[in-house]
RNA sequence: GCGAAGGUGGCGGAACUGGUAGACGCGCUGGACUUAGGAUCCAGUGGGGUAACCCAUGGGGGUUCAACUCCCCCCCUUCGCACCA
């Protein structure tokens, strides 16, 4: 045997094999429990990167892993492969946007295949295959016909130089992705998910999600899905029949509201301005907000600005009128785009008050001093005692709350209520390379949906389009003349498509059943393989995906399809790849490209190091010399391998007698046993993958010191043969080549892959002999080497007269001994 | 400002429910083998001290026989959210 491991031809065999036997296709069996591993599929960008190679190796480990312990594991891979970078490629290299994501595909597929990840290839998914994103279009319906899916006019991020909307995640700091203009706020009609529908159960579940999910990622969707309980209250607008309708958190302080504060897109503006003399003047500014950076315009510290729109409304509760003003900092997309001033109890309101002159009426008075206007600094936002609020003075505000909104519901005033901060997701792109949306405008039926027969609208892929500019499909005719599926008469398709954050929000149920034709997924399979066990990805995705995915998947539950009420149990975010203390990006010239390392160290060595460098969900500090030293360990344990393989083969390491061997073997039996028990437990229960591969380590030290040599007694060859089984059936969901090409040099048929993950027996966990530790007063002043399990007052004396101890004791009285058994001895002296 | 995570050798990181701080790896130092070594093997490696010992887990208090671990205050780093009515 060569004394150095060919990684190239080993990793080259191992992949062909696995390829050839089918030795990670998924089929569903009730007989045995599932376990499905999924990881983020990537989008076809034309190379895997590091932030890839650390996902997959995650979980890969965790599928091969268990896969031995005996679960019938599903281990897909797919591609989210629609996406705007097709688009820009197209414009720059004059290329399909199909050619150049398929030829992406092509290329990442393979470097995937290089790094011996255990994919059920069969299982493939590709976002922009018409078989799978007619069922997008066949979703969208759905949502449609449940009122789900909805269209309307709103304001949206407009890039004026690209001519297109853009989604908030590509507005950076204010400016587009692409061209870096200034983005502005455009109304423009677009298609929405009701999301919000769903804001209570998607709140209430992340509680259900604490065992398996990160804390701080289950924070950031409470926060993002943002509940408040209040009270929707109505302003009639004097001299109209309008009311403005209002949500507060606090409507204790309804008799302190002094004027109104109006989002600029508020529509009620543009109506009781019309006619007036202000009219001009007034929707020039609102026009002037609207265009300022929303960024800027609702930033914390940005100055309260406002202008009175020259009507008013009446208090409905003190009767007395309240000016309507336009106030930059009132966002339209939350509450009703309308607050209720109430200055004296609220600091934004304070602010716009002092800067305009407005009047401020104290409500609320603290307990312990009072309150005057004029001298006031600050809202006042505490608790405290009603005043000037009749029904209710000299209540305390919190206490008189249910009350209180029962009198104003009484009163027609208003009705309790609860709003989220949570939006209804805008899913229309003016793009060319996502799912079609498939609806027709016809002018005499309106919107009509494409009937499910006719699906899919198919993205023509052929046209010369330019991509530089507005909408291709809206420029293209023989995509968007049609009839009327309802009256026949001609009618134009809708030219937008959807956010490709909809196509990653099911792809996973695709996969329980990817050749489906006539429907999204098989239920029955997808029943079978979900929830999924365990799902891992970047944290990059904390709200975005993981929110979509999990309303789409309450969605398709109400739809009968899946019978669980969450898609993930348990979620692992790992941290990224970095470099010189920075993520790795080309802008900052700090890339590490996989392949070329995967071709210098082979798959092995790299997924070994990915996992030995750092705990999955932290950063990982990119290191050469790291590298190295992972590849290093793996010769080390080849040439461990090289010199003993001749003297093990055929022997069997369980049916050896192991009860003739020497201390120092007893030993080595022990540290087999312990790291079977350390590395089970680290992977299994605690996910530290560097702690289990320093376990395993350990266990080679520990061998290579036992036999650096080949040993000739029988009881001595099969502990070594033990101890190297172990290794490698430890090593083999972390480095599977090298650890299966041992395996079948030590003359095994069957494939380490299929092999059962060892077991440890209990008794050889302990050892005889343990080292005590002795302390004086909290410090090591001794150690004793004492039988395992010995008696504590044997201990305790043995303790008391050693020597070392004595020196620290002697002439001073023995206040305490504390004793741990098996670790320590504690005196404590005067 | 609010929320979350984190601060341990020269570096990445260990220390499971309070019980030997620094496992494992990298790097470094010395040695062996060698024509050579960036290969491999052996030994050493937190700081101070000849030594006995002393000091060390961001800083300061506290609880305890015993604190990286628990409690209080403060500092720093990273990441979310950020005028949410």
């Amino acid at each position: 045997m060569d004394e150095r491991f060919d990684f190239h031809e080993i990793e080259t065999r191992w992949q062909q094999r696995w390829d050839e036997k089918e030795t990670f296709r998924a089929r569903e069996d009730s007989t045995r429990p599932k376990f499905y591993c999924l990881v983020m599929f990537p989008y076809p960008s034309g190379r895997i990167h590091m932030g890839h190679v650390r996902n997959y190796t995650i979980g890969d480990l965790l599928s091969r892993f268990h896969r031995m312990r005996g679960a019938n594991v599903l281990h897909p891979m797919g591609w989210d492969a629609f996406g705007l970078p097709a688009e820009n490629a197209a414009l720059e290299r004059k290329i399909l946007p199909s050619t150049w994501t398929y030829d992406n595909i092509a290329y990442m597929r393979s470097q995937l295949k290089r790094l011996g990840l255990s994919y059920d290839w069969e299982r493939e998914v590709t976002t922009c295959d018409p078989a799978y994103y007619r069922w997008n279009q066949w979703i969208f319906l759905k949502m449609y016909e449940r009122g789900l899916a909805y269209r309307k006019l709103s304001y949206v991020n407009w890039c004026p130089s690209c001519e297109t909307v853009l989604a908030n995640e590509q507005v950076e700091s204010g400016q587009c992705w692409r061209c870096a203009s200034e983005v502005a706020q455009k109304e423009l009609p677009g298609w929405f998910l009701r999301i919000s529908d769903y804001a209570e159960e998607l709140l209430a579940d992340c509680g259900r999600l604490a065992d398996g999910w990160p804390r701080r990622v289950l924070t950031m969707q409470e926060n993002w899905i943002g509940k408040s309980v209040g009270a929707e209250l109505h302003f009639p607008v004097i001299d109209s029949d309008a009311a403005i309708r209002v949500f507060t958190t606090r409507p204790d302080t309804l008799w302190g509201a002094t004027f109104m504060s109006l989002a600029p897109e508020h529509p009620l503006i543009r109506e009781l301005v019309a006619g007036t003399p202000q009219e001009q003047e007034v929707l020039a500014f609102c026009d002037q907000l609207l265009r300022q950076n929303k960024i800027e315009r609702t930033a914390v510290g940005a100055e309260k600005r406002g202008m009175p729109i020259g009507r008013a409304a009446r208090n409905p509760v003190t009767q007395q009128p309240m000016p309507i003003w336009v106030a930059n900092f009132v966002l339209m997309e939350y509450g009703t785009g309308a607050v209720m001033a109430v200055p004296a109890h609220d600091q934004r309101d304070f602010e716009f008050a002092r800067a305009y002159g407005l009047p401020i009426q104290v409500v609320i008075q603290p307990l312990d001093r009072r309150l005057a206007p004029q001298t006031m600094t600050e809202a006042y936002t505490d608790a405290g005692t009603l005043v000037e609020s009749p029904p209710f003075n000299g209540r305390r505000n919190l206490e008189a709350m249910e009350d209180l909104i029962t009198y104003l519901q009484a009163q027609g005033i208003g009705r309790r209520t609860i709003s989220y901060r949570l939006r209804d997701w805008g899913i229309s792109r003016q793009r060319y390379w996502g799912t079609p949306i498939p609806i027709i405008f016809c002018d005499r039926c309106g919107a009509v949906p494409v009937p499910e027969s006719e699906l899919p609208v198919v993205l023509p892929l052929d046209l010369p389009f330019d991509f530089s500019s507005k909408s291709p499909l809206s420029q293209s005719p023989a995509f968007y003349e049609t009839s009327c599926p309802r009256c026949q008469a001609p009618a134009r398709r809708e030219t937008d498509t959807m956010d490709t954050f909809f196509d990653s929000s099911w792809y996973f149920h695709r996969y329980t059943s990817p050749g489906e034709t006539t429907r999204p997924f098989d239920p029955g399979r997808a029943n079978y393989w979900l929830a999924v066990d365990q799902y891992i990805g970047g944290i990059e995705h904390a709200i975005l995906h993981l929110l979509y995915s999990r309303f789409f998947h309450k969605v398709l539950r109400d739809l009968g399809m899946v019978n669980v009420d969450e898609p993930y149990d348990r979620l692992l975010t790992q941290g990224m790849v970095i470099k010189d203390g920075a993520k790795m990006a080309k802008s900052k010239g700090n890339v590490v490209d996989p392949e070329s390392l995967i071709a210098r160290y082979g798959a092995d060595t790299v997924r070994l190091f990915m996992l030995f460098a750092a705990p999955p969900e932290r950063d990982l500090e990119w290191s050469e010399q790291g590298v190295e030293g992972a590849y290093r360990f793996l010769q080390r344990i080849w040439r461990f391998a090289a010199i003993h393989l001749d003297s093990l083969r055929g022997l069997d390491r369980r049916k050896v007698p192991l009860d003739d061997l020497d201390a120092e073997g007893r030993d080595v039996k022990q540290t087999i046993h312990r790291t079977i028990k350390r590395v089970t437990h680290d992977i299994e229960r605690r996910y530290r993958f560097n702690t289990a591969i320093s376990a395993v380590m350990e266990l080679l030290n520990k061998l290579l010191l036992y036999a650096p040599e080949p040993k000739s007694r029988p009881a001595e060859r099969a502990l070594l043969r033990e101890g190297l089984e172990t290794l490698l059936l430890l090593l083999a969901p972390i480095a599977p080549h090298l650890a299966a090409e041992l395996w079948e040099r030590l003359g095994h048929t069957a494939l380490l892959a299929d092999e059962a993950w060892p077991s440890f027996e209990p008794a050889y966990t302990t050892t005889d002999e343990i080292e005590l530790v002795v302390q004086v007063n909290g410090k090591v002043r001794s150690r004793l080497s004492v039988p395992t399990d010995s008696e504590e007052e044997e201990v305790r004396q043995l303790a008391l007269t050693d020597e070392k101890v004595r020196r620290w004791t002697d002439g001073k009285a023995v206040r305490k001994v504390i004793v741990v058994p098996n670790r320590l001895v504690n005196v404590v002296v005067a």
